[in-house]
DNA sequence: ACATATTGTGCGTTATTAGTAAATGGAGAA
DNA sequence: TTCTCCATTTACTAATAACGCACAATATGT
């Protein structure tokens, strides 16, 4: 598995100027990456010429608008149907709502929205990724694979409630509630295999029960800061993902 | 100016298998691309180190949730703003309302949100960039700099009504109606320098009039296929643009 | 004016990558 | 089976990029 050094660089740089609001200075970018400044800026030139970078007034690097078109091109028609069903969510809960997708061992907040009234600033942004073994929406999609004998404690309470339900796991004084978007549980008891297995997603005998969306782990939920109606959201949580679960077919 | 090959092709894979909603051999990289298997399989490996690819259960290549992150970090307050606005824009008009963003000649939607019923489906989606001489969204960008004499008919038609309107510029049928993201308008006569220009920002001795958000050359609107009521869908844009722009202080 | 960063470029020498060929193994078709 | 197609890895030479340096051209500050 060789990688190449170059590209890997110029990926790097990217993600440096993503994460400078303000932008960046070629020298700032050099210094950043340990390499010379006329590496940066070939670097910068190409990045520039893909639309993934620009140049501000001033001759700092922003992030480019290209990027809006690759992020637009991940499950678009997922988040298309998601927007509102988050919109109403945040609504009716108070709190942020979010969908995330499982890549990997990760888990990545896809969408994201917020109540028009926020009661407490809970700063979850789109993009953000976190192990998918912590926090609520982990917990979800961890519930769509077949129950197996390792599965920890929260993981069966949350099976047996329908939804996944932890505490400051990923922010200190967060509260998380995630529901899996799939149709009805995973109920069975103790390690069953499934009947068979294609392209990693589980096929069941009966597919009334653990049915997914093919191709993708992803599961909605809320997060707030301690002032949560944990009864409500979760009755919220539950209906909104049905909505978008009969919307996406 | 000179580019680097090796990131401009890895930059170039990534833009070829966004576009492919199934996800791409890498096989058919090699040869989109022109280059040797095993080059593909470097150039992939890389990017998904980035998590800008990952590859799907059959070994295909598809988009990483990387992008996500990214394109969370382009504008963010604006578009956080924004995203309410345009689903009570395209609810109270019926069509698909829109966030543009000029970036060097070219305009690119950058929020889009779709009313609960589209009446017609208008494929516009986040992401989509066009030039910003054509099309209601490049008018309604144009409008934010001062007039010139050598301002076309339909941009002084623009300035005098507060919006642009245009019909089947950017598509055969299609109809788009938006307004600038700034305050007032410039309804100077003929060529009327600015008092000061900094960073490519006209700054105007009277702030009342044309004062832009710094840094960005932004407009909302809506497109729809012919069946628009422009009357109301021209009072909607206006009055989410001024919601939108008090909403960003 | 003066000193001083900072930006942007050009040029040689070394390190990395491209390009090619070739080998292995798996899936599916004739 | 045999054949083809594809995925994946390894190995070796031209081509490309990295790197360090030198040098204008601009800001920026005193």
């Amino acid at each position: 598995m060789s990688t190449l050094q170059t590209l890997s660089r110029g990926l790097t740089v990217l993600e440096l100027v993503s994460r400078s609001p303000d932008g960046l200075a070629i020298a700032e970018i050099a210094r950043q990456l340990g390499v010379h400044r006329a590496i940066a800026y070939r670097l910068v030139t190409t990045l520039e010429e893909h639309m993934l970078v620009a140049r501000g007034d001033d001759g700092r690097i922003l992030i480019g608008s290209g990027v809006v078109a690759l992020a637009g091109r991940y499950q678009p028609q997922l988040r298309m149907a998601a927007q509102p069903v988050l919109v109403s969510l945040a609504e009716a809960s108070g709190a942020t709502a979010f969908l995330c997708v499982a890549q990997g061992d990760e888990c990545v907040a896809v969408e994201v929205a917020e109540p028009e009234q926020p009661m407490l600033k809970v700063s979850y942004r789109a993009g953000t990724r976190h192990p998918i073994s912590r926090g609520a929406a982990g917990l979800a999609i961890a519930m769509q694979r077949p129950p197996q004998s390792s599965d920890s404690a929260a993981l069966t309470a949350a099976r047996n409630q329908g939804y996944a339900l932890t505490r400051g796991q990923l922010q200190e004084g967060a509260i998380g509630l995630a529901a899996p978007l799939m149709h009805g549980n995973h109920q069975l008891a103790g390690d069953t295999p499934p009947s068979s297995q294609m392209h990693g997603i589980y096929m069941y005998a009966n597919p009334t029960h653990g049915a997914q969306i093919p191709g993708v782990r992803a599961c909605i939920g809320v997060v707030a800061m301690q002032a949560l109606d944990t009864e409500t959201a979760a009755t919220e949580v539950l209906r909104h993902r049905d909505r978008l679960l009969s919307a996406i077919g």
